[in-house]
DNA sequence: GTAAACCTTCCAGTCGACGGGAAGGTCAAG
DNA sequence: CTTGACCTTCCCGTCGACTGGAAGGTTTAC
């Protein structure tokens, strides 16, 4: 199998499959006589699993040290489970930040939704910062 | 008031006061005779203006295109108010996308703490994709 | 006089995961 | 024979907001 049908089956660009190898996340290929990559179909597996590790948050640094341990013949179960544990911890920290940044962003709606365009001062008057969030309300 | 004194009282890196200027957030300043840059006092409430508004989750372009309206000498709170609410609709996407991540994980995770890392497949069970995420229940 | 601390400009690099495109080789169909 | 679809490597660009560093000029303190 050519790159460009391994694309097709699996849907992974054959820009990214270069680009997976040349990171790590891929053995070098088989290649014909002439040159050109020659997968077989297991590969198919392990590209799967990166675009699946990928959606849970992964990244390529994190998922070619999973590959590499189990490569080597060792369950990368512990190893997994350390960055799984870490990731939901950041994905926790964003949602916090997220939510914090959404909060600030409704509170400046509302003040928009009150403010008269004439009356604007400085800059914005809609984004100045208060001292007293709460001198908003009314 | 040169550039090292201005960056010290606002907190903002002489680098990014420069980057700033250099990206059009800040006009160009005065100049001493000898050529460093001598700022007044109101270039503070400026630095200020800019740094609430990434808070809020506003980009560089965006911050920049307020200013121009303000600088214009127009009241900027009509595109505010627009800017305002697109970034609300980035954002609560954005955590819509954060929460399935974190499902994802979550679900992980507890696959994790049930796995025998003996009884590990492929590349690792815990990441496998399955096709029914109700029969990792129980 | 000299050393340290400031300032200037400009160029390059960072992070992550690719994507675009050039220059050239290979293969199958008509 | 030639067109066109594939493939190869290589390098640059993307996005955003900086940050580091080199090479050189200025000011301040002792």
């Amino acid at each position: 199998m050519r790159i460009g049908e391994l694309a097709e089956q699996s849907g992974v660009p054959t820009k990214t499959i270069r680009f997976w190898e040349s990171s790590g996340l891929l053995a070098d290929p088989a290649r014909t006589p002439s040159g050109y990559r020659d997968y077989d179909q297991e590969v198919l597996d392990r590209l799967n699993f990166i675009r699946h590790a990928q959606t849970a948050g992964l990244t390529l640094a994190e998922i070619r040290q999973i590959l590499a341990i189990s490569d080597d013949g060792q369950p990368p179960c512990g190893h997994v489970t350390e960055l799984i544990d870490e990731h939901l911890d950041e994905v926790d920290q964003r949602l916090r930040e997220l939510t914090q940044t959404r909060r600030t962003l409704h509170h400046l709606a509302q003040r928009a939704a009150n403010q008269d365009p004439a009356e604007c001062e400085g800059y914005c008057a809609i984004l100045q910062p208060r001292q007293s969030p709460e001198a908003d309300a009314e």
